[in-house]
DNA sequence: ACATCAAATCGACGAACTTCAATATGAATT
DNA sequence: AATTCATATTGAAGTTCGTCGATTTGATGT
């Protein structure tokens, strides 16, 4: 995934609270706006809106309600690639 | 350091690429302008104050001239804070 | 002191981003 | 089909960000 399509999905403290929340668990829409408190629901649309398109979270429909969860995976391979590009002599060799 | 400090510093491809020009080598600010082609210097300049404000890149005064390169460590462990934070079920464990 | 060169700062402008009220969409229930 | 509930979209306001011309700062050499 593009590196700066990351950082600029991650470049947000309420994206970040959003994403921890989802960490490990799955929450709707509404969940989020709740556990945040001081954000309304548009706005975590549109956050999830963009979470969803830098592919870091997946989504599953239930009824009426949608529900998001972090992708950890793929957070997990855009950090390993920013560090292969961005501190190549931290890699430690192997064999 | 703050993750979403470090997301900002990253999220910008001119950013990216100075960083990038940066990586394993010193050069002064003359010299990632004329490497970058397209960007003026003073906007070379505030790039790199970004990224000194994130701690990401170190400098040395040599005369007139001062010279960046990359923190790799600094960027190894932001990036390993990410994957802690975000990505947790990603980490083995290791007795 | 003065000239020169490298880098930082200032001020301005347009583009992109965050937020939200209002509204629309779409699924389930009656 | 009308209502209800969850989510998405729209449009607008305020803020932040990226860029650059002009200028300043600061170090070196004459």
């Amino acid at each position: 995934m593009n590196s700066v399509l990351f950082a600029k999905a991650l470049a947000d403290e309420t994206r970040q609270q959003i994403m921890s929340l989802l960490c490990c668990q799955w929450l709707c829409v509404t969940d989020v706006v709740e556990r945040l408190g001081n954000v309304k629901q548009p706005t975590v649309s549109h956050h999830l809106t963009i979470l969803r398109d830098a592919e870091l979270v997946d989504t599953r429909r239930e009824g009426k309600q949608i529900f998001y969860t972090l992708n950890q995976e793929a957070v997990a391979i855009c950090c390993r690639n920013l560090v292969q590009v961005f501190a190549p002599e931290t890699i430690e060799v192997e064999s």
